[in-house]
DNA sequence: TTGAAAGCGGTACCAG
DNA sequence: CTGGTACCGCTTTCAA
């Protein structure tokens, strides 16, 4: 009974004109205080919702709609970085179409197309692993769709973003074990597709090399999904090296974890056989015992940012939006306390 | 440059009519095969995306578009099971608009407002703690629009629904507590006007009752937020008693983090002073230290089924459809381990 | 202050 | 096999 009530039912039924409705609901100037009061009343009435695909078509892509891709939703970062944005823009009356990429560059590109055909008004995008600039982003460049960039960007493609340090992140963090005298620091990395895997390695082998350290292949263990499991038989290799190493420093919370469970197992103790620090300040990082220290990694912040970024990029055409957040060690029990 | 491409710029290009192109794409039958692999090679050349938009409009919301309300999507449990939604969507050619409702129903009824002016196909909700039938699910209902709802039910209206079984997992959790010897059980409580508290609780007690203990008033402590910090308080006030519990069941496993914290912090042995058992099965709860024995939630599964619900729903309109997954006890050192 | 009519980008019916 | 035309629900000139 309730169908859907259209501006043509309102108008009939006061016996006026589908224009003069609209007007009246959209607050225009013209229009006598009677009608449109009477247009108010009765679409209160029925219940009156505006069909949004109509405006939008109307006015050619003017809905408010922002399409969300991550590699990931049930990972704390990214889980955070989503809730930003949704926070953000709700309280800009955009609605939120969100997918994973689940990793997989083509299935990101799929639904970078899928997003473009729903008229979305931009796009935020933390991109998969393998993405390539030139299949994935060039075909809304050119429709000039804005992009946001997230976490993660492309080497060969200059836009807005929004990320975290994460080599200075990987610095400090190696900084703080070498001063709290751990002399064999081992670590496991991300793929090098991935940027959080080569720039946190980056600031490993620096930090390494800055102190006048070797970088001792043997110490550096790869993994690709950076989880609790992959932490764990890193840290299996690893230990059971001939010269073990003293610490750890893992590219994720959820690898560390893998390590403190090993540790625990083993009865290496932290932090004073083993310190282990690790990236992400993940819920987790303060549930595990010892504590873990780990750096900071602002979700919420990045996804707020990016969000606004996109708007500013709307009135903006030629400015392109930056940021790079500046990393901060969370310092807890796992890596010794004799930090200065 | 690459602008929009439309049906009519392929038609003049092609000196054909926009019906034809329109066939063309569509794959219709009546249609020769020139003319339709001259489009074909146009588009895709043109780069020719359909606007979903008109094609929504004109057939009168057919586009596949899903809406998703959740009350956090930093919580663990949720994020799987918006994981779960996604992957099932994806596989369907269904887009996913995804909101918070961050546990507020007025909040709530606006994105469903929203969502709904927006055309989507359906709904899945996971309803916020004051969630109200009238209020906030009537409107769609007599717009036709599905609505499956997860986690939580309404008391008032019998509607499709995914939900685990809270009570019989919070009653065999309580009463793996006692069958392993604790003898003062305690329960951190969610609030009355959401299921999972009122259900865990009843859990509880009807445990108790089963084996003829009494339910102490002061053992029952309530949260709102149910998060670690108000599990240390809750934990603070219980220990305190002239008479503490030696045994805490939560009402999920964040507030268990906040105990065990609280414990470990007061040298409170778990297991062998204190018993804890959690809900949810997070991430964490392998993590933590000792590991916690919690109650499985599959969000995953949860998220798959329920859009499944909603696509079958709407070729068998009739038909309820209505699921509460078995829950299941996960075991591990937190809560004694004389296990039968 | 109000209304008629065009059109956003497609689909679907009908006629040829 | 192909084209003309109406129409989905709304906004926006333009004219009255």
């Amino acid at each position: 009974m309730d169908q859907k009530a259209r501006l043509i039912d309102i108008a009939r039924a006061l016996n006026i004109s589908v224009t003069t409705v609209s007007r009246a609901l959209n607050n225009k100037l013209d229009i006598s205080k009677q009608t449109k009061q009477a247009v108010l009343d009765l679409a209160k009435e029925l219940n009156y919702q505006p069909n949004t695909l109509a405006i939008s078509l109307r006015k050619k892509r003017t809905l408010k709609l922002i399409g969300v891709v991550l590699p990931n939703v049930d990972h704390y970062f990214f889980s955070t970085l989503l809730q930003g944005i949704m926070s953000e823009a709700h309280q800009n009356n955009y609605l939120v179409l969100v997918a994973e990429s689940s990793q997989d560059a083509t299935k990101e590109r799929e639904i970078l197309e899928e997003f473009v055909s729903y008229g979305v008004n931009g796009v935020l995008l933390a991109p998969s692993r393998e993405s390539n600039y030139e299949e994935n982003l060039l075909p809304l460049v050119k429709q000039r769709i804005p992009i946001v960039l997230m976490d993660r960007t492309y080497a060969d493609y200059s836009s807005h973003f929004v990320q975290s340090d994460d080599y200075n992140g990987a610095l400090e963090a190696v900084n703080l074990l070498i001063k709290n005298g751990y002399k064999r620091i081992a670590h496991i990395r991300g793929s090098d597709h991935w940027s959080i895997g080569s720039e946190r390695y980056r600031g490993y082998a620096d930090a390494l090399t800055q102190n006048g350290r070797e970088i001792l292949k043997e110490y550096v263990v790869s993994c690709t999904l950076a989880n609790k499991e992959e932490g764990f038989q890193a840290a299996t290799t690893l230990f059971n090296l001939p010269n073990p190493p003293d610490a750890v420093f893992t590219v994720t919370d959820n690898v560390a974890a893998g390590v403190i469970e090993y540790c625990n197992q083993f009865n290496l103790f932290i932090p004073e056989q083993v310190g282990v620090v690790g990236f992400s300040n993940a819920e987790i990082s303060a549930l595990l015992s010892p504590g873990l220290t780990t750096v900071e990694q602002k979700g919420q912040d990045i996804g707020k940012l990016a969000f606004s970024f996109f708007l500013q990029s709307l009135s903006d055409k030629s400015k392109v939006f930056q940021k790079t957040f500046e990393s901060k060690l969370i310092v807890r029990e796992s890596c010794g306390s004799q930090l200065s």
